[in-house]
DNA sequence: AATTTTTTTTAGCCTTGGCTAAAGTTGGTC
DNA sequence: GACCAACTTTAGCCAAGGCTAAAAAAAATT
């Protein structure tokens, strides 16, 4: 990897493991952040002192770390580049959902802003990838995301489209063969079919 | 640049030196190695003793280094990723030739079959990259290139169609100033009326 | 044939990012 | 409030790949 991959790498960490609640960016413990990236402590801790140094995080030692707002914006971008890439991948290459997520975490690192650019403008600037996550604009602000929630919130309703689906290889597997994909309608009805394992993980709109 | 894309770049500068001119593989200089990848002599013998160790090249000291053929199946692979992005870059997203090399030097080392494939299969099998140059097969071998060569090197012809252009980025704009472009026809009488300069650089096949 | 010039390799050092082991903090428990 | 457990950081080492400077080999010159 480049130096700039493995900034990158803990960036996007930072930003994953700092966002999982609430909307600014959490502290991060760097025991955290070292199993989300595989590696060990120390690592991370020479790591989060590199992006200290650039501005991009701020480290609190024995607290934590979190991302500065010019390291933030770095990670959306990442993310953005990502969740591109990976609907390029399903939608045009025919991938299938789970197959992406390691090819997208590879051409994410590919450095050209008039590529992703482009990449966005190919794909008509879709608001969500094939996972249901929203895909940040290139200013690192979502589009609307409204009404989009998984299944098990989903109170009274009529008719649902399954936008997303947040699970792992085998469940996605299991939910292909059940015929559910991107796009299916669900009615009330579902609710009581389907496995209840499933009703959180699939992100779903009411039409 | 993690390891593997250090040893793939001075793999394809194994290939791209040692196949100028002949057919098989050539001793290549330490230091042609050396400018080509703009580092030192030393770092370049590093190297090569590497993928000596491989197997993929093998290594007279003093004289030059070249690739086996394990390394040239490996060389060739990456050619065809090359130049099969460098096909998407321009036929799908709209980009001008000249300024595809640099992206497509970062897709190449996305390590994925499936990737590649599936790429492939997308833009249509192509036999040759905008530049004109072909893209090997999967399995290392070229498809049919017959009939295909420098407008200059044409002789007696009725009509010819531009399969592709080896020029520079001032060229190409020229050239594309000028209507001229892949799939352009052209005819005997635009031997006289082009620059002279650009008959060899324009790879053409009759039709 | 001897010497000089050029090229290549070896030797030794720097940087980056891993790791383990040891030392230092924090925070909870008795 | 002392102690213990967990977590984090520091210290010191390794591997990979870059570099410069010096040694060795090949090529060119006289």
């Amino acid at each position: 990897m480049s130096k700039t991959t493995h900034r990158e790498d803990h960036l996007k960490a930072l930003y994953a493991l700092g966002h999982s609640g609430a909307s600014e960016s959490e502290w991060v413990s760097t025991n955290q952040m070292a199993s989300h990236l595989g590696v060990k402590p120390p690592s991370v801790t020479a790591m989060v002192q590199v992006l200290t140094e650039l501005g991009w995080a701020e480290h609190r030692p024995y607290h934590g770390a979190r991302l500065t707002p010019a390291g933030e914006k770095l990670a959306l971008a990442l993310v953005r580049k990502h969740r591109l890439w990976e609907t390029f991948l399903v939608e045009r290459l025919g991938f299938e959902w789970d197959e992406v997520h390691d090819i997208a975490e590879q051409l994410e690192h590919v450095d050209s802003v008039a590529l992703v650019e482009r990449l966005d403008r190919y794909l008509g600037h879709p608001d969500v990838d094939p996972h249901g996550d929203p895909i940040p604009k290139a200013d690192g602000t979502f589009r609307n995301m409204e009404g989009v929630m998984p299944l098990s919130e989903l109170g009274e309703f009529e008719c649902a489209v399954v936008m997303g689906v947040k699970a792992n290889d085998q469940t996605l597997s299991a939910m292909r063969d059940r015929g559910l994909g991107l796009g299916s309608k669900l009615t009330k009805n579902d609710l009581v079919t389907l496995p209840q394992a499933w009703l959180p993980q699939l992100m779903v709109k009411t039409s």
